[in-house]
DNA sequence: ATCTAGTGACTACTTTAATGGTCATTTTGT
DNA sequence: ACAAAATGACCATTAAAGTAGTCACTAGAT
């Protein structure tokens, strides 16, 4: 018997979102299920779960296949990731590097 | 023997933000691997996958964990993926059902 | 200075995803 | 109207993810 595991609204929303811009988006190219599934070396059956939305694929293939399509991840800022990855980083290595157990609030905003 | 199966820097990328974002979030509400690991209720060992940017995590997975530390998906419109989803669906109804070999140029821009 | 707890890394085992295949149905170009 | 192709939905097999557990190392609160 499967394991059942709950997930947030909001990120079924998400993976759901992220599906059907991608089939959007495959259509637009006109290109059928096997082509895009071909393009980017996974199953049908694969490509029928990411575009359904369902939460196990891997997070790979479903990035994959929404680059393939021309799907924006981050619409932020214009196609490159890069600059906010070292942006990231750099806030990552002010903090300190191993979190202990609360001992007062913590300030979340910033 | 692994299959070795190849990704896009724009995939690789937005996996990389995305676990680093994660990463960053859960450290300044000062919760341990452990901790968020147990809210999302997963093996410390995937959450470490995911905060560094694999590819093999299920997405469900990998999404759930970011909204727990409070990483917007789709920074776009506040919180709020319904809307989106929603004119998604029509535009993909606007669109012929299948999609047949392409006969002539297709018009990706939109 | 101490000692507790967070992190990084690895391993063997269990569970699940991914695959290739098939078949029925439906759409659409001709 | 017809035929080819796309889609939706399965199923059995294979590959891989997810897991609990462990251990060494180290940061950090006291």
């Amino acid at each position: 018997m499967a394991k059942l595991r709950t997930y947030s609204k909001y990120a079924l929303d998400a993976a759901l979102l992220l599906g059907q811009q991608i089939r959007l988006a495959r259509k637009k190219r006109r290109w059928s299920e096997a082509n895009l599934a071909e393009r980017a070396g996974i199953s049908r059956a694969t490509l029928q779960k990411i575009e359904a939305g369902e939460m196990s694929p891997a997070i790979g293939l479903v990035f994959e296949v929404a680059t393939l399509a021309g799907v924006p991840l981050f619409e932020q800022d214009s196609q490159r990731l890069e600059t906010s990855i070292d942006l990231t980083q750099s806030k990552i290595a002010l903090l300190p590097k191993r979190i202990r157990a609360q001992t007062k609030v913590a300030d979340d905003d910033f």
